[in-house]
DNA sequence: CTGTGTGCAAACACTTTGCAGGTGT
DNA sequence: ACACCTGCAAAGTGTTTGCACACAG
């Protein structure tokens, strides 16, 4: 699907930097920060423009936010997540040789039994290790 | 043990500041982000002496990071450690109602068997919903 | 006495807000 | 045409660095 029809389907309408901004999601396995975005990007757009457009993607459910250790907020497209169902419950693996983090879809936080009286509604997993392309 | 005395043990001078923040991190169960410390700390120490206390015990090994979904580094004491030891795998829960972090010490992070090539060596899971302080 | 902790000033990084003007549908 | 997206300026918040002085051991 073009990014223009994605777009069009959680009611965004299609401008130049949200095309751009989706297609820098698409095409990395990897999280990306604001400002990872914003270097990579090629037309210049003011960071403030960035950092609306995440949100804007944010909260329509486009994109998911990714736990970092140092602070810095990460996003990542969200792949399981209809409109309604979202589900982000994947483990994020964040590589401390490249720097990289990614979802490891495919391997679910476990169940977790808390004490009485809490009651969970989200959780996020992030392991820390080095990743296998940087695996000697 | 007095606060003069685990300082010593972890090869730290023990001054006004040091002893004021250990009190604080010992006296709360949760977890506490820099600005937490500055606005109850009794004497006003300089916001950057605070920063740089925490460092310190980061360092040293008195406390230890959790995450946090929005980017505010909160630090809580290192209970189960010994000085060489480290061991921070239990889960830590964030309640959406009282904005409180706080360590589950009980509960430790279960194994998750990650794909070939990846190696692990620190886990974090956030636990965020309603605690049992806040529970109705 | 000596190393290091502290306070102050300043800089830096990240993110948000307000407003005027431009753009997509 | 209208809503809303964008760019610019500015401010807010969190954190780090450099330096001179003070203090603990």
């Amino acid at each position: 699907m073009d990014h223009k029809k994605l777009l069009n389907q959680f009611k965004l309408k299609s401008t130049p930097c949200r095309s751009e901004v989706l297609m820098l999601l698409r095409t990395h396995e990897h999280a990306l920060s604001h400002s990872d975005i914003e270097q990579q990007v090629d037309r210049s757009f003011d960071r403030v423009t960035v950092y609306r457009t995440l949100k804007t993607f944010l909260d329509k459910g486009l994109i998911h936010k990714v736990l970092d250790d140092e602070g810095v907020s990460k996003y990542a497209l969200c792949s399981e997540c209809s409109k309604e169902n979202h589900n982000h419950e994947h483990v994020h693996f964040k590589c401390e040789s490249c720097g990289q983090t990614q979802c490891l879809d495919n391997i679910r936080i476990p169940e977790i039994d808390l004490p009485a009286g809490f009651l969970a509604k989200e959780k996020n997993l992030l392991i820390q290790g080095v990743c296998d392309q940087c695996d000697q």
